[in-house]
DNA sequence: AAACCGGGGAG
DNA sequence: CTCCCAGGTTT
């Protein structure tokens, strides 16, 4: 007598894909990064939605886009100016790890498996997938907050990582950006956190969790109000938006006071000063002077400043590299 | 494993 | 108000 079959035998998968696959492609978002296979937007739009709402990255991808058009250019882009064009989204170390990635990419092209890709700075195991699968179409599972909601609900912990139970699913022998996001869509549109749409979800049929779906744990943050990530974020703001009003009006000596952060800020100097230490390790910041100016100092600036005299053009490379931390 | 890292919108 | 969001890095 042959064994009953598995609740994930290949059957079941492929009526689960081709279900998800009818509803996404009769009725979807029309997202911006979706408009192209080119690793370096995929790679931007990656990050920017990294613990951040597809409705909040809508309005800035494209500005990101239009002002560094690709990797090579955003390696000529100064961190700066980077944190300046990310300013608002959030999460401000991401911006200087897609910095850093850029001129590796350009050095030595894209990595084009799940292992490479997670060996550059700010990409872990979600976001190496889905360039492999968005960029690359390599057949590999891709497993954010939307489709670890619904992979456990429809399939309750049977013993099948997610991830491998997500690679099954993605193994087709056809293109795979399609099921990607429409995988992601799904878990955000019908299968949601709060209260899932069962009444008119293309899985009704077989899914286990129907009319009862339990409540997927996220990770828990401490709350926002008053911590200091909200003090860094508004520091890192202000002087972006200093740095950014500095460029309109050529400003010789960019970046701001810590008395003057403390007023735009609207937060004791105390509490400003007390989270400069941080920014400063992080490189979101540097001290110059009495000023508190945006990204990592600059060496060839301080270089300049010093000599008084502009360096001459072929001794740029020769130039100290930037200081490593400790 | 736990802590840290932004900010906003939905409920 | 709480919860959650196309996570990653560091300790």
């Amino acid at each position: 007598m042959p064994p009953a079959p598995s609740p994930t035998d290949t059957a079941t998968l492929r009526k689960v894909r081709g279900r998800i696959l009818r509803w996404y492609r009769g009725d979807h978002r029309d997202f911006p990064w979706r408009a192209s296979t080119d690793p370096y937007p995929v790679l931007v739009s990656e990050v920017m939605l990294q613990q951040t709402q597809a409705s909040r990255v809508i309005a800035r991808f494209p500005r990101f886009v239009h002002r560094f058009p690709s990797a090579a250019a955003l390696a000529r882009a100064t961190e700066a100016d980077v944190l300046v064009e990310w300013s608002g989204l959030g999460y401000n170390r991401r911006a200087l790890s897609l910095r850093q990635a850029a001129p590796s990419v350009n050095r030595n092209g894209w990595p084009r498996d799940v292992p490479g890709l997670e060996r550059l700075p700010g990409i872990g195991p979600y976001t190496a997938r889905a360039i492999a699968s968005l960029a690359f179409g390599a057949q590999v599972g891709v497993v954010d907050t939307n489709v670890r909601r619904w992979l456990i609900r429809r399939f309750p912990p049977g013993g099948t990582a997610l991830q491998a139970l997500a690679d099954a699913l993605a193994v087709s022998g056809r293109p795979t950006t399609d099921w990607t996001h429409a995988s992601m869509e799904f878990g955000a549109r019908v299968c949601t956190a709060r209260r899932p749409h069962c009444e008119s979800c293309p899985l009704r049929r077989g899914c286990p969790s129907l009319e009862a779906p339990a409540r997927v744990p996220v990770r828990k943050q401490p709350s926002f109000a008053g911590s200091s990530r909200a003090l860094r974020g508004a520091v890192v703001r202000a002087v972006a938006a200093a740095t950014h009003a500095d460029r309109g009006a050529r400003q010789r000596r960019p970046g701001l006071t810590a008395s003057a952060l403390a007023s735009r800020t609207g937060h004791p100097v105390d509490s400003v000063a007390s989270v400069l230490p941080s920014l400063v390790r992080d490189g979101l910041v540097h001290v110059a002077g009495a000023r508190i100016r945006l990204g990592r100092r600059d060496p060839t600036v301080r270089h300049i400043a010093r000599r008084g005299a502009l360096p001459r053009l072929e001794s740029a490379r020769e130039l100290p590299g930037r200081v490593r931390q400790a």
